[in-house]
Order: C-alpha cells, then structure tokens, then sequence
DNA sequence: GCCGGGTGTACGTTATCACGTACACCCGGC
DNA sequence: GCCGGGTGTACGTGATAACGTACACCCGGC
C-alpha cells in the first residue's frame, strides 16, 4: 500500500483551479466577482506563478463553492489501504478485549477500533488506549449486547443497536453492567498523533 | 467596488496549529526545523498575526505529519447524541438496504452507516445516498460475508472483518459477488456541507 | 545570588504577494 | 478594413509575508 509522502511536495492548486473555473464556465473577470480576488492574481496563482496567501485561496476556494480543504484534497490524491482480518492490533485482554481496524497511518483521521466488554467489565483500565486529545470525536455502536455510558457526570443506558455520539476528550467510560458479554464499536476522529 | 461578502470566513488555523504542536510535544525551533518554517514565522502563524502562504502552510502541516487539507479542516463543539435503533434514518431497499446510524447534525464530524448488500447487490444505485464531497474519506468495515471494493479502476477483494480507508471523492462503489449476504459498516468523515 | 539552556516574541530587512491599470490578443458585426 | 466587447497577461506600486537576529522570560543547577 502507498505509504503517505512526507516530504515537502510543492502544491500547484494552479491547474485545478483553472479546471475548475472553465468547467463553470466562468471568466477571471467572473470568478474575481464571485471571489474578492482580482483577475491578474487568479492568472498568476493559475499560472503557478505565486504561492497564494490562505486567505486568498479561502476566497478563491469559496468562488468555486469549495471550502479550502476540499479544493486542496484534490490534489492530494488518494490512498487506500486495507486491514486484513487478521492484521488487526491488539490489545487490552481479560475482561475487555480490542482490536483497532484502522491503518496506523498518520493523519488518518477516523479511527475505528471494536471492543468487547465480558459482563462487569468497563472500559479505561489499565492497558487500554490512552484518553483522546482535546477535539476528538467519538462515535459509538452497540453491536452486541448492552452497555452503559457514563460521560461528564451522566449515564446513558445503551441497547442493542444504539448509536452515541459525543466529545471524546470529556472524561468517559463504558460499562457493561449486564450478565452478557457486549461488542462495542468505537470511532474516534480528529485522532491527533503523538510523538 | 463592493466586495462580495460570501466568503467572510476567516481561516484560522492558529489555535489547531499551536494544540497539534503541542500534543506531539515540539517546541517552536522543533516544529521549525521539521517543516523548514522559521519560528518566529510559526509564533505568528499560530497567534493569527499573518496569513501564511500555501507553500508556508503545506510546509507546516507537512511538519505536523498531516496534508494541508487535513490540517484546515475545522471542527465545531457538540453534545451527546443517541440515535436509538429503532429511530434509524432507513434508505435503499430492494437488493441493498442501509441504515444511517449517526445524527443528522451539523459539525458531524463521522457519519456511521450500515449496508446489506444481497448476493449480486452492488451500492451505488439509485435511491442510495449521493456522492461524498470532495475530501470526505472513508472507513469500511466488512461485517459480514465478502465484497469486492471497485475504486478509481482498481477492484479489492474484502473478507468478513478486513477494513478498508480511502478518499470518498474517488469514484467507487461496492460489490457482492457471493451467494450470501452482505453486511458492511461505513464511515465517511468530514462530510463537508455547502454553504 | 549567578549562570547555561530552554522557551516564545519584538525588531528590521528582504522577498514577494496582491492590487489597479494598461496592454495585446481573438472574434462577430458592420 | 474598422470597430466594440470579450478574453488572458505584463507592468509598477503599496502592502505584507517570511526571514534572521536579538531580546525578555522562566527554570533547574550550583
């Protein structure tokens, strides 16, 4: 699988921006109008002439309906990359077992990881995965079984099929308070990376 | 003359730039030397005194061991949400069915579905969910059975449990081409919504 | 107290971004 | 031929991004 580049790759959102400009059909003139970015800018950032300022790339960005990140991604290319069964990390063990499916990849930016909670058992303990940074997002599924979310104070009591969504960075843990082993799978977001 | 207010939107990546530093615990001379960005450059960049260049900013987010896309995503604060699974927003039907699992609120970070594709059954057909955007990336989970993921003119062969991540831009779809049934949970991040 | 070694920030200079104006060019009408 | 009205690009100026240096600050050692 194609590892990610980590070397310093010049953009030239340049051609893109042309592509894109033409296939709406729209004149610099236009697109200055529609942007706030005046037409022989847009020439030279067209041109690769000049590495635009995020604010006026913002602007150019949003004079093709695109946010920024979009029109950047695009030129980013894509990669996939697989998990095998099989190739999955471990953890945790004894009452609550884990596997994280997504790739180790950095800037990957959901992490997809399931857990498996015997009866009396709760997440973070000792061994689990560490608390999430500030600005993570956490998406939950009950896939077996039945759990309890304590969060910021509050308990919700979650069955079968239930879906929670919540910051990632409150301080939280989840339970299964019933007498059948239960399977949770967790998505965390804006996963940032340490060192 | 008047300048159009439509994209009045400041970028600021500061804040993110200074608490991604920070959680992979880099000074600014670190982050400097890494990116290649002078760190007086970054101290500005960070206290949103200077709008940087892209070529300044790819460097950054290089530095950051992210792309440039990734790092200007932005993110919004949200509570807890429990979508139960009886209240599931349903789609599809016929050969393949899915169920929507997250909230539809905005700022969602991750939408979680889940598909059943019958033997034969391939997503991507009418009464499916549209197109991600641009820059959406997504997570698959093979649940149950096997499929075959068909993007950007290469065809991945998924068993029961493997994971599979790739930008949801690409053109792609998945296909069952077992005589048994089909389970799979996706995950699209960073929906991105026009404005 | 006095130091190094570390942090982040203010200063002044150079490079260049971004603007408005003006230009060269290509077409259809007349 | 000569025009407008349209395109995209070169020019010169003011603004500012980016750099290197130097500063003020906080700590642990001595």
């Amino acid at each position: 699988m194609a590892v990610l580049e980590n070397s310093e790759r010049v953009i030239h959102i340049g051609p893109r921006v042309r592509a894109l400009r033409e296939a709406m059909d729209l004149s610099l003139r236009d697109l200055a109008e529609r942007s706030g970015v005046s037409a022989p800018m847009l020439s030279q950032v067209e041109r690769g002439e000049t590495s635009p300022t995020l604010q006026i790339a913002s602007r150019i960005a949003h004079g093709l309906d695109l946010r920024l990140s979009q029109l950047l991604r695009l030129d980013e290319g894509g990669v996939v990359s697989v998990v095998r069964a099989q190739d999955r990390r471990r953890g945790g063990g004894g009452k609550h077992a884990f596997e994280i499916l997504t790739p180790p990849l950095p800037g990957q930016r959901a992490e997809l990881s399931r857990h498996v909670l015997a009866p009396g058992a709760r997440t973070g303990e000792q061994g689990d995965p560490p608390m999430h940074e500030a600005g993570a997002r956490e998406v939950a599924l009950v896939e077996r079984g039945s759990l309890v979310l304590a969060i910021d104070g509050e308990r919700h009591t979650l069955s079968e099929g239930d879906c929670v969504t919540f910051d990632a960075d409150l301080e939280h843990h989840f339970e299964n308070p019933t007498r059948e082993e239960a399977v949770l799978l967790a998505i965390v977001s804006a996963g940032l990376r340490r060192s």
